[in-house]
Formats: structure tokens, C-alpha cells, sequence
DNA sequence: GTGATAAGTAAGTGCTTACTTACTTTCTCA
DNA sequence: TGAGAAAGTAAGTAAGCACTTACTTATCAC
């Protein structure tokens, strides 16, 4: 195998790894018998366990959260020109689940790196959430402005969203797996958030 | 000092070392050094590493859940007699959002057992988050039946609910301690999240 | 074919881990 | 007051950890 295809094949075993045992529940050893290599060849391609643990971190960040953001969703930058409040809120829920369930590792990691106060948790938090925040916050102010919605602390509104969002994915993913609690499809939990959110301050 | 008073000191320092490292983040030694005793000690009190975690985790479920669970509050109850929503609501709110600040342990640790995958996070969810369900959506059922609330999937507006409160907990512990995106007293959460709701779901 | 280079490993290194043993000190109360 | 129990420790043990070294095998342009 070529040097970078087992840079990447490691880096994708020790992706699955960390985001199921975090940085400490994983051992180096553990990466090596998965990817069917010495432990060795992991030191070869990744000097140390944390700059591995690093690389993932920097990879899925750039990877997961700026390669299709929803400011640069054609279809929501349209539903924002025309002011179609339920499709700009809707679409973005629908991406967000989306994500959430296509990428569980992305998001086990990202919680276990917060749990671990790691840097690039912070980063993330500071690249991409408060950017969501000032997106979404911006709109709902113009639509404070245009009369259509109700006075409220923008930010509340967009606390309120994205937690109805995320805790209904990790709700998904760590504890209710088998949907026993609520079983619902993607579609009709965007719709009915979406619907609550924007019913809750409408004017 | 006497074994009950060593025992239950050992058990406070392990909840703090435990909820900030993880269980493999966090070692017998430095529970030991933290607690002023040798290491020895701390495995007189408990047989294993995996033992005192489950201690833990069994003791904080108990203290942290069904102390005052939210069905045996009695101004929620007297809320729910008298059919004010908005009582019922921010006072279930206000209430979670205090527990968690008050025990930011407890939250941290919960999600590290979550994600460790471990039986008693299942247990708790089982035991306490899917009670809560039953409680606030059997509510919300009898608020459709009175005409006071639109036909939704009550489980929906309870993940809705809960989202918005533990979403804002998760920030203020995990991302952003400091409040820059979002400064807000708890009353004023509670008030603005219960809002949301209410008017999302009012007919 | 040959020699340079890259891919790969077996068998370590010293340190840390969870956990034990054999021992000493302190307290209690008949 | 002294014997027995309980509280406490120093100094281990074997296994596991991240990481290294010294070596072998495959690739491929020339």
C-alpha cells in the first residue's frame, strides 16, 4: 500500500476509535491491529498519539463543519432573499439532521473533545457555531425589522433552534439508538421544530 | 478519620477527577493524592477502579435524579391542577436549568458515561429521562383534549422542550463558559424558551 | 539486474497502570 | 492498660502504555 493511502486508511481507524473511546480509552496498539499494521507504521505516518489525535481533529473540523455551511446553501440564501421564513428554517434543520446522522463519529468526537476541553473543541466552537449564531441571529433581526416576528433576544431564538436540533440527534445517537422514546423520520422532526420555533415568535 | 467519612471523601474526590478526565482519563493514583491518602486506601473502600466508578454513577443517579424529580414538585403539581401552562412550564424549567448548574459534575458526568457507553447512563435514561416524557407529555395530551393546545405528537414538544433547556446547560458548562454569544439569567431563559414553546403549540 | 528508496515489522525501551502484600500506627473499650 | 480492631502506608507486582530501534521486504527507474 502506498504512504498515502495508509496515512488516510489510519487516520479513518483512529477516527472511529477515538470517537468511540475518546483520546484515553484508545491505545495506539489498538489503531495499529485495526488498520492490520504494526504499531510501528502508526509512529511512521503520526509522530505521536496526540498529533494523530490532532490531525482528526483538524481534519473532520474543516471536513464537517466549513465544507457545506448553510450560509453558503444556495437553496437557504434563496429562501432568505425572498423571506420564506418556514423554508430558510426548514432547510436548515433538514441539513443539520442530515449531517448529525451521517457523521455520528464527527459528533462523538466532538463531544468527547469538549469533555476533554481540548483546543480544537473551542476552535470549532468559535469557527462555526458563533457564525450560525450571527447567521441565523441576523435574519431573525431583519425579520424583527420587518414586523414579522415577535422582540426577542435573536441569540434566545437561535439557542432554542439549533438545541431543539442537537439534543434531538444525540438523543439519536447516545441514548434513545433505538428510538424507542420518538420515532420519527428527519423530514417531520424539521417540520414540527421548525413549526413550534416559528409559531413561538411569530408576531 | 473514620472509614465512613474517609469513604464518602474518596467518593467526592473520584466525582470531581471522574467528571472532569473520564473514567480512563482519570487515575487510581491521583484520586489517592487528591484525597491525602495512599493509594492503598483508596482500594480498601472500593474492590476495583470499575467498582468506585460504579458507585459513582449509582449514587449521583440516585441524588442528582429521583431526589426531587420534577412529578413530585409541588407547585408543578399545584401548576398543573389549576391548568397554568405557563406556571407548569417555567417552573420545570427553572428547575432543570438550576440542577444543572448546580451540578455541573453530574452533567459531565453523565455525558462521559454516555458516551463510554456505559449500563448506568442506559439506566438513567430508562429510569428518569423517559419518565419525564410520560410526565410532560401526558400533560401536553390533556391540554389538546382541553382545546388549550394544537395536535402535535406530545414526545415531539417534550424533545423540544428538553432540548432548548439542556442545549443551553451544554453551552453554558461545555463551549461557552464564559457567555460571550449568549449572557442570560436562568429566570430569563426559562421565560424565554417557555414562551417559545407555549406559543408554538397554543391553538 | 542493481541500487536507492519507501513500506513494513519484531522485539524491544522505560514508564505508568491497576492492584497487592506485608507491615505500622492509632483508636477503643473491657 | 493493653489487646484487638480499624486506619493507614511503603514498597512492591505484572501487565499495559506510548514510543524506538534495528532490521527485512517490496518497488521501480535506469
Amino acid at each position: 500500500m502506498s504512504g498515502d493511502a495508509r496515512h488516510s486508511q489510519i487516520l479513518q481507524v483512529a477516527i472511529r476509535l477515538f470517537s468511540q473511546n475518546g483520546f484515553s480509552g484508545t491505545t495506539t496498539k489498538e489503531i495499529a491491529r485495526v488498520a492490520g499494521v504494526s504499531e510501528a507504521m502508526v509512529f511512521r505516518h503520526f509522530a505521536t498519539k496526540h498529533e494523530l489525535y490532532h490531525a482528526i481533529l483538524d481534519f473532520k473540523a474543516c471536513e464537517g463543519g466549513t465544507k457545506n455551511p448553510p450560509w453558503e446553501n444556495p437553496i437557504i440564501k434563496r429562501a432568505i432573499e425572498e423571506r420564506d421564513d418556514y423554508a430558510v428554517f426548514y432547510n436548515f434543520a433538514l441539513g443539520a439532521l442530515l449531517h448529525h446522522k451521517q457523521d455520528v463519529d464527527f459528533m462523538r468526537l466532538l463531544f468527547h473533545a469538549a469533555l476533554d476541553e481540548h483546543e480544537l473543541s473551542q476552535m470549532f466552537f468559535d469557527q462555526f457555531v458563533s457564525r450560525i449564531y450571527e447567521f441565523i441571529g441576523s435574519y431573525v433581526r431583519e425579520r424583527q425589522i420587518d414586523g414579522a416576528m415577535r422582540e426577542v433576544e435573536p441569540r434566545i431564538v437561535v439557542r432554542a433552534f439549533l438545541g431543539m436540533l442537537i439534543h434531538h440527534s444525540l438523543n439519536n445517537i447516545l441514548w434513545d439508538r433505538k428510538r424507542h422514546l420518538l420515532n420519527i423520520s428527519d423530514e417531520a422532526a424539521a417540520h414540527e421544530f421548525v413549526t413550534i420555533l416559528l409559531n413561538g415568535v411569530k408576531k
